[in-house]
Parts: structure tokens; C-alpha cells; sequence
DNA sequence: TGTACATCAGTGAACGCGCGTTCACTGATGTAC
DNA sequence: TGTACATCAGTGAACGCGCGTTCACTGATGTAC
């Protein structure tokens, strides 16, 4: 069969998405190919002509869910309900519990970080636009501090939902949501 | 040949410090049996004379590295340098350069979160251990106060460097570093 | 209008490789009689 | 004292399996003449 016009860019962005929530949810090293692509409701075999490599595939998918994260922010914004809005969905037990649809940084960075340079460098540029973002909503401060304290509460943030996910005491992971909204609310006003 | 009494024990310790090391550096799933056991200078069958599986081996080596982490607030105490020079230390460039030897939730976090609850039980179990070590040595505020603290206090530090090692551009991996610093003083003392 | 060829997204088997785990075996020493 | 057997940490080959990647092929459609 042929195919419409775009239908490879449809299937690319499809494979782009199912990579980049089953690597959210499950890690990069524990996703395979074949799954990947069967999933996608593909063969293993397609997957070459759409990416170089899993590598490629990586980078696109982390700049991808970073895209997402911007996305949120910006939603957060348009709503009313701010950064602060964006700072509780962040810290919810929803988020903790459902890492696939989640910040990708909270799902990756530790894994990310042994990853090749152009893995990271693609991440890193991604990641100045969101702290960017994050910076241009704090409430009070000059644009130096503003950026500071959005360095500040997004390591807090990303800290606090692995702290959550990891723990296996319900108690003690709610209460760190808790006490990580206070944190940040706490650092982004001061 | 037989060996000295006590020698088992001592191999196991050895596997045990070269496996935490190893998944430290380059993430559990990326350790492999046959590679662990030949640089603790073994061969991959003996490995099963000291733990019942790889996944046993994981929970006594997180255990053992959040041992470590006890060790490190305690000699921080002893010192003199206080908490405050423990969370110096911890956002320092040479632990963010180190991970093998560093803070095991900053490296491990994500990835254990998706291990067995048996994995993360053993894991929360130590984890509570050394929140409760770092509020007592919280400066100021009640008993609650100060334990929800130190858990804000170390979602920022492990979150903080996290992305100080993701991120390729050391000129922003250091102003994380320097800004989480700033950040956990506020959380600190507030 | 009919025919020959080019295009190209996708198929599915196969490649070499390293994984976690098992197991028959080694060989030095301790114990029983 | 001498001999037969038990103990046990460690060896190293082998197990089945899934990995990332390659590649000859398919088959529907577009283009050239």
C-alpha cells in the first residue's frame, strides 16, 4: 500500500509518543524495541526508517515531554491558576502516581546523566527554556533572583516526587508532597 | 584450599561496597553480573554462594549506601562543620563529579522506584532513619517543624543534584549547585 | 492508453551479544574412627 | 597414626532469553514514455 501525504510524520510522532511515556514510566534501558514498536503497532523493523538509533530516539523523546512541561506551565498560567497551580498539580499524589504522563526530568535526569553528551545537550537546552518559563511567573524579585529561585524549586520539585515515588509507606510519600509544597511555595516567595 | 575463618563474610562486604559503588556510577540495570563479580576479583558463579539473586544483592547495597549517607551527616556533626557543612559537601562540585561514592537517592532514586516493594521497603525503612538523623540536627523549631524540614531539605538536595549532573553546560551545573545551597540554607532556618 | 520502472513505509527473520542464573566440578582442610 | 569421608568457597562452561540493529523483501502507488 501507499500511504497519504504526512502519514510517515504521523507515525514517527506516534512512535515518538508511546518511547516517550513507556521511558517515563518504565526507564530508558528497561524499554526494548520490539515492545516499543509493537506497542506503537508497529514491527522492530520500521523503527529504522523513522530514527537513527534508540539514542536518537532518546533525545528526541526527552526533548519532547520537556516540550510537555512547558506546555503545563503555560496552561497553569492561562488558567489563573499560576505557578502555584502548577507547583501543586506538580506535587500531587495524580503526578507521583502516573510518572509515564509526568516530568520527565522527575522520571530521568539520574538516568539521562549517563547518557552520551548529545543525549544531555539536547536535555540541557530544553531544560533552560522551562526554567526560563518557571523564572518569568515568580511573583516577586529581579530577574536574577527570579531565575534563582526557579533553579531552586524545580531541584525541589524533582527531588520531592522521586522521594514519593520511591518511598513505599503511603504515609511518609503524602507527607512528602505536603511538606514539598510548603518548601517551594516558601522559596518562591521569600 | 579452605580459608580463614570469617572469610565468606569478608567477600560479601567486598561484593557488597564494589556492587553500591558500580550501581551508583552507572545505574543498577546497567551492572551486569559477570562484569561485578570479575572486578571484585571473583568469577560470576560464586556470586550465588553469597546472595540469592541480583535483586537481593540491590536491596542490601542501597541499604549499606544510605548506611554511608548516616556515616557522612554523623562525621559532619563530629567535625563541627555542622549540617550546614554536610549540605556544603553534598551540593559541592565534587560530589555532583562522584556519584559512585556520593548519595545513593540522588543516584538511584528514579530507578528503584520501578524495583519490587521488598526493594523499597528495605530502602524506605533506612531512608527514615536518616531524615530523622538530619532533623534532630535542624537548628531551630518543634520536633514536627524540624522533621518537615529536613524532608524538604532533602528533596531540594537530591533533585539539585540530579540536575547538576544532567545538565552539559557547567556554568549552569555549577549555578544549581550554588543556588540549592542558597535554597536548603532558607529551608533550613526559616 | 498501456506498460515498465521507481518510490518507499513497513515486514519479519536473522545477526552477534550480554544478560541472570544453574550446576557439575575442584581442591584444600576438618572430622571420625 | 592413617585413611575415608564431609565440608564449602570458588570455578567456569552452559542454559534460555531478549537486546539493538541489519537487510532482503513486499506491495501499493506514482511517474515516464
Amino acid at each position: 500500500m501507499r500511504y497519504d501525504k504526512g502519514h510517515k510524520d504521523t507515525t514517527r510522532r506516534h512512535i515518538l509518543e508511546v518511547a516517550s511515556r513507556q521511558f517515563r514510566e518504565g526507564g530508558i534501558a528497561a524499554v526494548g524495541m520490539a515492545g516499543l514498536m509493537s506497542r506503537a503497532g508497529l514491527t522492530n523493523g520500521a523503527f529504522y526508517t523513522h530514527f537513527a538509533s534508540k539514542e536518537a530516539l532518546v533525545r528526541d523523546a526527552l526533548v519532547d515531554a520537556l516540550e510537555e512541561s512547558v506546555g503545563k506551565i503555560e496552561a497553569a498560567i492561562e488558567s489563573g491558576a499560576g505557578l502555584e497551580g502548577f507547583i501543586r498539580d506538580y506535587l500531587s499524589p495524580r503526578h507521583r502516581d502516573n510518572p509515564g504522563r509526568g516530568c520527565v526530568a522527575a522520571a530521568l535526569a539520574a538516568e539521562v546523566s549517563r547518557h552520551p553528551a548529545a543525549t544531555r545537550g539536547a536535555f540541557t537546552d530544553k531544560f533552560e527554556e522551562v526554567v526560563a518559563l518557571i523564572a518569568t511567573h515568580i511573583p516577586v524579585g529581579g530577574s536574577e533572583a527570579k531565575r534563582r529561585k526557579a533553579l531552586g524549586i524545580y531541584g525541589l520539585l524533582i527531588g520531592t516526587v522521586q522521594l514519593a515515588r520511591v518511598v513505599s509507606d503511603k504515609r511518609l510519600s503524602d507527607e512528602l508532597l505536603t511538606n514539598g509544597l510548603h518548601a517551594a511555595l516558601q522559596l518562591m516567595g521569600a
